[in-house]
DNA sequence: ATGAAAGCGCTAACAC
DNA sequence: GTGTTAGCGCTTTCAT
């Protein structure tokens, strides 16, 4: 039961077919049990592959199924609770599936994207869920290639299947819900970690939802962030806070930001939400606890784990149609004290 | 640059020869360039793999050269966040060293804990780090009777190489600060998500630091924790609190309880640190939240990755000497406003 | 019910 | 510098 020396190496499939004095394909057989075997031989070869501590090869059975038994992970950062949350959920839904999970986390500029997934490709990996995407062509068009099926899993991305939150909607419901306590000036928070298809949703919702209202939507505002999202134009916390009229409700990209922005206007003076209405995204767990108490919008993680899923699973077992299958999970808005009446009547 | 029909296969290595007019031998050589090539041939080479798309099988390759670049991370429960960035790291770290990372969450129950190293074994994973391990000796020894490197990260037990915080001395440092405060009924409180070894080295730092300032250390608390550990005699937490002299401060088993702790502490009507000081341990990033302030201590988790992913590079490398290397890594004590002065005298 | 044989795609001697 | 060859450990017809 010791660890085997350097010398001996793991047996293989002929090693207990020699023991059992059998055939490797009634090992393989006894093995997988889907070919019947007599029960006398069978008796033997298991009690072989007892002794020897016999393993079957995961990787030698994949290249001759030309199957992998593994997918791919990419994941924007594991630091968002959100993100390991969703990644925890995915790794239990795969298994289950007989599928192990291997991540590729935080793939920060388009160069580490690009060198993950090809190390994804090289592994011949069954299935890719994105759960971070860069928007860069390539990636999607290399996996493609591959033939690796890929779907986003709180990424949009017209080239591919996805399931999302639909993010459109949940901001609507945020403006709305600030705009029903009488707030008017209602700025849009981005921070760190940015997902450019999700930004992309909840700040069209934003802006959407502010029009429909007939509210300027304005700038977005930036939290310890160096650059801006690209194309688009943007200012500091910092100066927005400083300016005559500010802001007096923010929404924020998703709860980590949130809660960052809460402990800066905070530190600077101001009370949430007696000042500033704040509005989270995703509803995790540090947000619940009543010394945060954050209103945010609740995102479905195990239904958008699950679908996705299932959706990857289609494909890999090419059992879907061909067309790309665009899944919206809707969020649910959790109204808690982060949030209040607007005292500024100017 | 579609995806590729499901008539049509990924390119192979003899299909890159054969179109390039040479052998898979020297394909292999341009695409390692480790053996010297004539340029014209290496051209002409790498614009067949260009044309075809050609990417290495590495399960192939790591078949025929016994050295597969994958490694399995075990791993407590990824919704917390002292792992969640604990599993970030490794990623990035065994990734610099061309290693892929599997992961196995949440492997809750012994027999899955068994299942997911089975799944790990199959694999032919290079090394195994193990975040949580529930302590059955089957599972160290199924590893080891594969050959494969294990090594404890966070987690300890003599058999096999670790790296962790010292958990004694942290819990120690945590007592004699309340004790300095003027606590001398500080009771410890375990939750959810136990990993037995971590929680045994800190509930004996607070059993010797009370033994120590001749204080009564009594019996554990436990949060929303159906069954106390094994072989501990426990508490609830309501009982505890209803007691005539209760305890003026806690030492939560790691911050994610220290944060519910509050929560309940509070929603109970008790002030946290005017009533009832706590502490928590790791530092995750809510902690330092402003609201939250609490006291805890830190864990170097870059430096506990860095040690234990060496570690584990060495064994695969077979450059380690034989014996098990038992590695200990000094946590922080950071002070904040969770813990004030005891308030009460009898 | 069992065995023989042909690969999966790659590497690594070893020849030339 | 380049080609030939023999496997890595397994599955999978196809015989028997």
């Amino acid at each position: 039961m010791s660890g085997r020396s350097a010398s001996q190496r793991r047996a293989t499939i002929v090693d207990v077919a020699e023991l059992s004095g059998v055939s490797k394909s009634t090992v393989a057989n006894v093995v997988r049990g889907d070919v019947p075997v007599s029960e006398e031989t069978a008796a033997r070869v298991r009690a072989a592959i007892a002794e020897l501590g016999y393993v079957p090869n995961a990787l030698a059975r994949s290249l001759k199924q030309r199957r992998v038994a593994t997918i791919g992970a990419v994941i924007g950062d594991l630091a968002n609770p959100f993100y390991a949350e969703l990644v925890k959920h995915v790794e239990h839904r795969i298994a289950s599936d007989g599928y192990a999970t291997i991540i590729c986390d935080a793939v920060d500029t388009p160069a580490t994207e690009r060198d993950r997934v090809a190390m994804l490709i090289e592994q011949r990996v069954a299935g890719v869920l994105l759960t971070y995407f860069s928007g860069d062509p390539q990636v999607i068009a290399d996996l493609q290639a591959a033939g690796i099926p890929v779907v986003g899993l709180s990424v949009m991305d017209d080239r591919i299947d996805h399931v999302v939150t639909d993010d459109v909607r949940g901001t609507q419901l945020a403006v709305e819900h600030l705009v029903a306590l009488g707030h008017r000036r209602i700025v849009y928070v981005v921070g760190a970690g940015t997902e450019q298809s999700t930004i992309r949703a909840r700040v069209q919702g934003w802006r959407s939802a502010m029009r429909v209202r007939e509210l300027r939507a304005g700038r977005i505002v930036t939290l310890g962030l160096e650059r801006p999202p690209s194309g688009v134009v943007a200012i500091e916390l910092d100066e927005a806070m400083a300016a005559r009229r500010r802001p007096t409700a923010m929404i924020a990209q998703n709860d980590v930001t949130a809660l960052e922005l809460i402990n800066r206007l905070e530190a600077g003076g101001l009370r949430v939400p007696a000042d500033v209405s704040v509005i989270g995204y995703d509803d995790i767990p540090a947000a619940r606890l009543d010394r945060i108490s954050l209103t945010t919008l609740r995102q479905d993680t195990p239904r958008l784990v699950e679908r996705a899923a299932a959706l990857l699973m289609g494909r890999i077992d090419a059992a879907l149609p061909g067309d790309v299958s665009a899944n919206r999970v809707p969020p649910q808005f959790v109204v808690r004290s982060s949030t209040g009446r607007c005292r500024t009547t100017d």
